[in-house]
DNA sequence: CCCTTATATATCAAATAGATATATCGTTTT
DNA sequence: AAAACGATATATCTATTTGATATATAAGGG
């Protein structure tokens, strides 16, 4: 990974949107690009500190309430055409890390039961994720006029498929077992 | 990532198969699972060492030949049963990092044309990836007899039925798009 | 004989995950 | 009214991993 930091682009193209604390960045990780990307807070909040530093984001004045302190994000001219150069630029590194699937290669070690169990808690966790991206995918089809949602019903198609997908692998791999 | 290393399953699955050096570990990540994880030498090699420390695995005879020092490594007992272990539990994590969905995602700040060539980048990679995961399954129908290959069966019909999907996924993409 | 490619180990900096510490706020329970 | 709790919010640390690079040898081609 070392090379270019891809949160910073996260963060950007999130900016890009709205103004945001890194903990309001952090909730829109987990609620909508979940489903191909992921951001921890160790990775947020440092990666803020250096774009703030190079002058892609600036920071708004936070604590008016005086509550906890809050700062609020805003990404400048600099930040967006960093990050649209990114968006233009066509190599992209795409990337899985599959435990359950390294779990049923390696399954010989073990009994032919322990790898179906694998195969239907990984069913489990996909059934789940599917129904929350089948009713993203009715909300935004309710609003697709609006042209940035586009883009985010793109990423909701996908999510649909591959999951779709994984789910008849599930029935043909029990299938293969048995 | 802070917590269990899992370049330690990878290692120990793949010697629980065959006695390997470092490099030979890399080549067969290369070739067999890199559909569903990768493992840089950044990470074999420490893994490796650490491995030998715990008893893990143990260094077998290496350079007879007087070439380049080689080291050949061998799964121990204690090893076995780690990996053992790891497989019957239960939980696993299964992430994506797919930087063409990201940059999709925020394809708004750009033209229509460079999410399309995004997507065109995307196809390619997949379609070229494909070719390569029905060659395997062709190969391994015809010994599909053998206990150990069932397993590594499982693991090309999850690339091929999730591959597929993206195809699919690119088609409608581009229809929605235009 | 030189050049390139493959084999092979090793290490470093940068990026990231995941855990934890700290503090505040609003709501519910006692 | 106080205590308990969960959500909000920033920050930092360690361990892990990537991607790049350095080093060395063997084999094959021109």
């Amino acid at each position: 990974m070392a090379k270019d930091r891809k949160i910073d682009m996260v963060i950007l193209g999130l900016l890009s949107h709205d103004d945001l604390t890194g903990y309001d960045i952090k909730k829109q990780i987990d609620g909508s690009i979940r489903f191909f990307w992921k951001g921890s807070f160790g990775s947020i909040y440092p990666a803020l500190s250096e774009l703030e530093k190079q002058g892609s984001v600036r920071r708004l004045k936070g604590n008016d309430s005086g509550g906890r302190e809050k700062i609020i994000y805003s990404i400048t001219g600099q930040g967006k055409e960093i990050l649209r150069a990114w968006v233009r630029d066509e190599k992209a590194s795409n990337d899985l890390k599959y435990e359950t699937l390294m779990k049923l290669f390696f399954g010989g070690v073990e009994s032919k039961e322990t790898s179906l169990r694998n195969i239907e808690v990984f069913e489990e966790q996909i059934k789940a994720d599917l129904k929350v991206l089948q009713v993203y995918k009715a909300n935004i089809e309710k609003a697709l006029d609006e042209e940035d949602h586009v883009y985010f019903y793109l990423t909701i198609l996908f999510g649909i498929e591959t999951y779709e997908a994984y789910l008849k692998w599930c029935n043909k791999a029990r299938k293969v077992l048995a």
